[in-house]
DNA sequence: ACCGGTCTACGAAGTTCTTCGTTGAATCTA
DNA sequence: TAGATTCAACGAAGAACTTCGTAGACCGGT
């Protein structure tokens, strides 16, 4: 069975981003950093789920637990990232970026920042 | 009630996949150009859903209701994207682009339109 | 050794999502 | 017009997700 290849839900997702955040937490630390307001045993029962689907890995040597993602952040926005773009754009990553774009009038500094990554993908082309 | 500030599900963006690329259809069209394989049943069910929801708009005036995507294909596109960028990116349109591209290794001719895409949008700028 | 607090584990309730069987109405055909 | 076909409506079953109450283990101080 792979590591990974279900999609965290949304409330799986939420914990993620605090243990991107603040690295790899305790149960405890979960709750206090996450924003959304649930309770210690909600946080504790989607972590243990989380354990057996192999999105987080758990350190028990000590007395409380601590948790971290199995896979790097960026390894899983790809995922997301990916997925979307199948289920809703047809593959098409141009729409996609059309549409991020159009969502958040980037800035100037932003658009600098994208054509160098154009510019950093083009000429590391094989 | 808004007319959609809800997601929609899986099984419904796979519907409005079919609706956008072939246009208004009837429910026996759904089924056929679904890839899924899903029954016709379960197709009904679901766009009587999505009608509730606002997903879609219902034709009845004839015997075979006719349906429709409520809103165009870009702003439901839009409207995930953002939510994704909240979700597991925390609103950076380039780490999020960064990972759109870092999948799918894009062409020179991607590259380009892309760049074309980006200086529309500088362009424009109020 | 006992008490109060913190922790993990378990199980269950409530909700949403997906799927389909059945029913009755409308339409077509012989 | 009788029988067959097509259709929308309804309800229900099963799965997945989210939430939390309760119980039992472990540890601190007294």
């Amino acid at each position: 069975m792979p590591p990974q290849h279900r999609r965290p839900t949304e409330a799986e997702l939420s914990i993620l981003r605090v243990l991107w955040a603040n690295g790899p937490s305790t149960v405890r630390q979960v709750v206090e950093r996450s924003e959304s307001g649930t309770g210690y045993t909600t946080i504790l029962k989607l972590l243990q789920i989380m354990t057996e689907k192999g999105l987080v890995k758990r350190d028990d040597s000590q007395q409380s637990h601590v948790f971290t993602p199995s896979q790097p952040e960026e390894k899983t926005q790809r995922q997301l990232v990916d997925d979307l773009l199948d289920r809703a754009f047809g593959g098409s990553v141009q729409k996609l970026v059309l549409q991020a774009l159009s969502g958040r009038k980037p800035s100037r500094e932003e658009l600098t920042e994208l054509r160098k990554l154009l510019n950093t993908l083009d000429t590391r082309r094989p």
